[in-house]
DNA sequence: GCTAACTTTGCAACCCGGTTGCACGAAAGA
DNA sequence: TCTTTCGTGCAACCGGGTTGCAAAGTTAGC
């Protein structure tokens, strides 16, 4: 456990306990993002409702941000450092159907569309679903 | 039951039972996409599973297609005329924050983004979070 | 029309992801 | 240390979705 994630918890007011530190360290060494049923799985040792709580803590304190790709379950990536109090994670995230991996896409641009008239766009979400780079050969 | 609502179902190959046309006709008639659960409240005398298999069958005989809306439970809504053989209805669907409605946007064009070397993009899924014209007064 | 085969429906039970109440133990503060 | 707050484990719950099974309805052969 980097000591940079001790920090990062410590600065969102986030008590770093060795339950949170794993988690977190989970989150910063996967390039996919993380179910809860992913993390149970991982521990293999770890209460559910425990590792629910401190995915809910984390994401209040906008460490991470929720994914909502249709699969079934939720799923949490790591906030940009930028995300401040909007938490306003705004990108696309790409769902892999060989690898079934889902994975934040922070480098493309969101594109803009237009509404008909009278809509008021507050929010855009994009899932992009195909077959990932590891699984395209 | 308009005529056209039968006439639809035999057309698809599907055998027009009585819930078959009054689950096809609500459909038609609302511009909201609905869910199971919209479905068993609005006839509040049929059984979810029956409910539940005729959206199924309707699905599958590409009558009406899935919208996952983030929103915790699936919705339905009419496929357009020429969804063929690869159920592709691509086009944004979007949800209002005021009402909790949510809509099939058919005449906005989908977007095109470009993604990282090496990924495949098979389909993209756009949902649009907002207030609808309705709500936006 | 009468029966057999198939389809649709109703009911109950189940599944699974997510969520909560509660009690216990650890940590922080006075 | 004593008290209060916080985090954790466990069990139970919730709601959307799904399935097995038997009854009812429909279709087709005779
Ligand atoms: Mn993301
Ligand atoms: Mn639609
Ligand atoms: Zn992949
Ligand atoms: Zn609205």
């Amino acid at each position: 456990m980097l000591p940079s994630i001790e920090l990062q918890l410590i600065n969102k007011k986030v008590k770093p306990t060795a339950m949170r530190l794993l988690v977190l360290e989970i989150l910063y060494k996967d390039r996919n993002a993380v179910s809860l049923s992913d993390l149970v799985s991982k521990f293999e040792r770890a209460e559910k409702s425990t590792l629910f709580r401190t995915l809910k803590t984390f994401e209040e304190k906008k460490i991470i941000h929720r994914i909502d790709d249709g699969t079934g379950s939720v799923k949490y990536a790591l906030c940009a450092d930028d995300c401040d109090d909007m938490h306003e994670d705004e990108h696309i995230h790409f769902v892999c159907t060989v690898c079934k991996n889902t994975i934040c896409l922070n480098n493309i641009k969101i594109p803009s569309i237009n509404l008909p008239n009278n809509f008021k766009l507050n929010d855009l979400q994009i899932i992009a679903k195909g077959i990932c780079d590891k699984c395209n050969s």
